[in-house]
RNA sequence: GGUCCAGUGGUGUAGCGGUUAACAUGCCUCCCUGUCACGGAGGAGAUCGUGGGUUCGAUUCCCAUCUGGACCGCCA
C-alpha cells in the first residue's frame, strides 16, 4: 500500500500536500452529502472529509471497514484539540473500500462499556482500542530502555531452557510429558534460577534474559500463570553495588517512559522494620498512617484477650485513622471482617471523641492503660482507633490490610506518585505448621547472613536468621525480588539439611548444581523483576492482564482460544498417558 | 479448597412477586454541508444463565448448578 503518513502525524506543516492513508474507518458522522469518517491506526486518527462529488461511494461503508483514501490536507473551520491532527482534515478525492467488517460485539473506543469477559473472548478487538494499543507500546517501551541499560552495562542476555527440570519446592509445576522417556517429565521454569547461577559458574559474570516464568498456582488480578521476569545474575558484586545498579536502570526508565525524575538512592527498609509500621513486606509508603506497637501498655492488663497475647510473647497493634470516628456500627463491622480475613482473630476498635475514648471493651480497661494508649497514639478528636493482638506478624498483617484499605478509601495517595524502596534483611527461613519443617522464604539458595564461625545458628535458632535477600517494592506492589546466593557447597549443603532435604533427594532434584559448585563459583548474586507489574503500575492499570496480549482469566483460562481443552486420544497415547 | 459479589436485547445497565420487561449505546431505514459523544424521524432486536422448588402467578423469593469477578488459602 502506497499510504504516505500515519494517522497520528498530519499537521498545518502539511497543508494542501496530496496524502494517501489507510486505516480503520472510527466513526463516521453522516450529513447527507457531506460525511466526516475518523481514521485510525495505531499512530492516532486522522478526519477525512468526503463532499456531495465522493460521499455516494461510501454510503456502505461502515465502523471498522479499512479503507485508503488520496486526498488533500486542509485546515479545519473548527479545530478539533483532542487529537493531535486536530487543526486539519483529509478532503478525500478518491477512495478504496480495502476490507469490509462485521459489528463488532464490542465498541472500539477507549471507553469501551464491554466487561472484561467480553473484551477477553474478542481479544484482537479489545486490543485495537487506542488505550490498549498505548498500554502494550509502553511495556514494550520498559523492556527496551531495561535491555538498552543492561547491554550498556556489560550484561549478556542469554536464553534458558522453558523444558526443565522439575524441582518441586515452592510453587507448583507445569508439567510437560516426554514422548520418548515414557512416564517422565519436564517442569516449565517457574525462575531461571538454578541456569542463571549456573551460568555464574560458566564465568559470564553479567547474564539478563526476559523470561518468561509458569507457576501452576491460583491467579489474582496481579498473577498470571505465565509472566514474564527480566532476570539478572552478577558475579563478584555486593548487594548495594547491585542494588545500586538496579536503582540507575530503574530511574532510567522512569525518565525514557514518563519522563519522571526519581530520587536515588531508594529508601531501604528492613523485613522487621515494614511489617512494624506499614504491616506489609511491601508497603506501600505514598502515605503514612503508620501502624503503633501497644504491647507494653497492656502488659499486666485486665482484658483477657490481651492477657493471653502477652503471655504467649504476641504483640499488640494499632492503626488510628483521623475524623473516622463517625462511622457506623455498620462500617466497623466492616472493618472488623477486614481484619478477619486476613488472619486476626479479631478486631477492638475505639473512638475518640471530646477528648474522651469510648468503646464495648473500655470497662476492661484501667485509668492508665486509657491515658497511655490516648498519649501513645497522640489522639486528636475524631480519630478511630483499631487494635489487634495476636502472633506478631499476624498482629501487624492484618492491620496493615486495613491501612491499605483506608489509603484507597480515603484516597491518601496520588496515582501520578511512584515511591519506590527496598525491603531487606528478609527472614532467611519460615516455619511451615503443615509441613512441621522450614521452608525457606526466598528460595534454598539464598546467602544467609552469617560468617562463617556463625553457621551453627541455622541448627540452634534458625528462625532467626536473616538472609542476603532484597525486594524492590513500587505503591504496595512486590514488583523485584533478589538476593546474594550461595555459592559455597558445603554452606549449600548445610541449608538443604536445615530445609529437611535427605542426601538422596539433594542429588537427585539438584546434583548438577551441587556438582557444578565444586569447579570455582564466584559469589554472585541478582534479582528479577515482574515486568507484567511494572507496567501495569507505570500504564496505571488495575489488573496484569491489561498489560499481556493475551491472558488468561481468574479462572485458569483463555475465552478466546478456550485454552486450555481435551487433545485427541492419539496424542495421549504418544504421550503414554491414561486420562482416569 | 473457602468467603463475598454479579449473570436481563449485540454491548452495558434498570426493574426485584402480576410491567406491552425500561434506559443508554450499538445495529437497520429515511432526512440533513461543518461534525468530532453530530442532530432529527422511524424500526428491528430479550425463551430475563440453566435445572428444580414455593406460589393462583417467578425475571423477581428459595435450593442446586454453570459462568464471570474480587479476595483468603496458595504464589520457594
Amino acid at each position: 500500500m502506497n499510504r504516505t503518513h500515519t494517522n497520528g502525524e498530519l499537521s498545518l506543516i502539511n497543508l494542501n500536500e496530496t496524502v494517501t492513508l489507510v486505516g480503520w474507518v472510527s466513526k463516521r458522522r453522516n450529513f447527507g452529502s457531506l460525511v466526516f469518517i475518523d481514521l485510525r491506526d495505531r499512530c492516532g486518527i486522522t478526519q477525512l472529509v468526503f463532499d456531495e462529488t465522493i460521499a455516494e461511494q461510501i454510503t456502505n461503508v461502515r465502523n471498522e471497514y479499512i479503507i485508503e483514501v488520496t486526498g488533500q490536507v486542509i485546515k479545519r473551520k473548527e479545530a478539533n484539540d483532542k487529537l493531535n491532527t486536530g487543526e486539519i482534515e483529509v478532503k478525500v478525492s478518491t477512495v478504496n473500500i480495502v476490507n469490509t467488517a462485521q459489528t463488532t460485539p464490542l465498541i472500539i473506543a477507549d471507553d469501551t462499556d464491554a466487561l472484561e469477559d467480553t473484551r477477553l473472548k474478542y481479544r484482537y478487538l479489545d486490543l485495537r482500542r487506542p488505550v490498549m494499543q498505548k498500554k502494550l507500546i509502553e511495556r514494550a517501551q520498559i523492556t527496551r530502555t531495561m535491555r538498552r541499560f543492561l547491554d550498556d552495562e556489560g550484561f549478556i542476555e542469554i536464553e534458558t531452557p522453558i523444558l526443565a527440570k522439575s524441582s518441586p519446592e515452592g510453587a507448583r509445576d507445569y508439567l510437560v510429558p516426554s514422548r520418548v522417556h515414557p512416564g517422565e517429565f519436564y517442569a516449565l521454569p517457574q525462575s531461571p534460577q538454578l541456569f542463571k547461577q549456573l551460568l555464574m559458574v560458566s564465568g559470564f559474570e553479567r547474564y539478563y534474559q526476559v523470561a518468561r516464568c509458569f507457576r501452576d498456582e491460583d491467579l489474582r488480578a496481579d498473577r498470571q500463570l505465565d509472566f514474564t521476569q527480566v532476570d539478572m545474575e552478577m558475579s563478584f558484586l555486593s548487594e548495594d553495588e547491585i542494588r545500586d545498579l538496579v536503582e540507575r536502570m530503574l530511574k532510567k526508565v522512569m525518565k525514557d517512559v514518563k519522563n519522571i525524575d526519581i530520587k536515588t538512592p531508594f529508601l531501604k527498609l528492613p523485613y522487621d522494620d515494614a511489617l512494624n509500621m506499614y504491616g506489609s513486606d511491601k508497603p506501600d509508603n505514598r502515605f503514612d498512617m503508620k501502624l503503633n506497637d501497644v504491647t507494653d501498655i497492656f502488659n499486666s492488663s485486665n482484658f483477657k484477650v490481651f492477657q493471653d497475647v502477652i503471655i504467649s510473647k504476641g504483640a499488640i497493634k494499632a492503626l488510628v485513622a483521623h475524623n473516622q470516628s463517625s462511622r457506623t456500627r455498620k462500617e466497623v463491622d466492616k472493618l472488623v471482617d477486614l481484619a478477619k480475613k486476613n488472619g486476626a482473630k479479631g478486631l477492638v476498635t475505639l473512638k475518640y471523641d471530646d477528648t474522651t475514648l469510648t468503646s464495648s471493651i473500655l470497662k476492661f480497661l484501667s485509668e492508665e492503660e486509657i491515658s497511655n494508649i490516648i498519649e501513645r497514639l497522640s489522639l486528636v478528636n475524631g480519630d478511630l482507633i483499631m487494635i489487634t493482638s495476636d502472633k506478631w506478624s499476624i498482629a501487624c498483617t492484618a492491620l496493615g490490610a486495613l491501612r491499605s484499605y483506608f489509603g484507597k478509601e480515603l484516597n491518601l495517595y496520588s496515582n501520578d506518585d511512584f515511591s519506590f524502596l527496598w525491603v531487606t534483611d528478609f527472614p532467611l527461613l519460615e516455619y511451615s505448621e503443615d509441613d512441621q519443617r522450614f521452608h525457606a522464604m526466598h528460595h534454598p539458595f539464598t546467602l544467609p547472613n552469617l560468617s562463617k564461625d556463625e553457621l551453627d545458628k541455622l541448627d540452634s535458632d534458625p528462625g532467626s536468621v536473616k538472609a542476603c535477600a532484597y525486594d524492590i517494592v513500587l505503591n504496595g506492589y512486590e514488583i523485584g525480588g533478589g538476593s546474594l546466593r550461595i555459592h559455597d557447597q558445603d554452606m549449600q549443603q548445610k541449608m538443604f539439611e536445615v530445609l529437611g532435604l535427605s542426601d538422596e533427594a539433594i542429588r537427585t532434584k539438584f546434583g548438577y548444581f551441587i556438582d557444578a559448585f565444586k569447579y570455582g563459583t564466584p559469589p554472585h548474586g541478582g534479582l528479577a523483576f515482574g515486568l507484567d507489574r511494572v507496567a501495569m503500575i507505570l500504564t496505571k492499570s488495575d489488573s496484569i492482564r491489561d498489560v499481556i496480549a493475551f491472558p488468561k482469566n481468574a479462572n485458569a483460562k483463555c475465552p478466546m482460544s478456550d485454552a486450555p481443552s481435551k487433545v485427541d486420544d492419539i496424542q495421549l497415547e504418544e504421550l503414554h498417558l491414561n486420562i482416569k
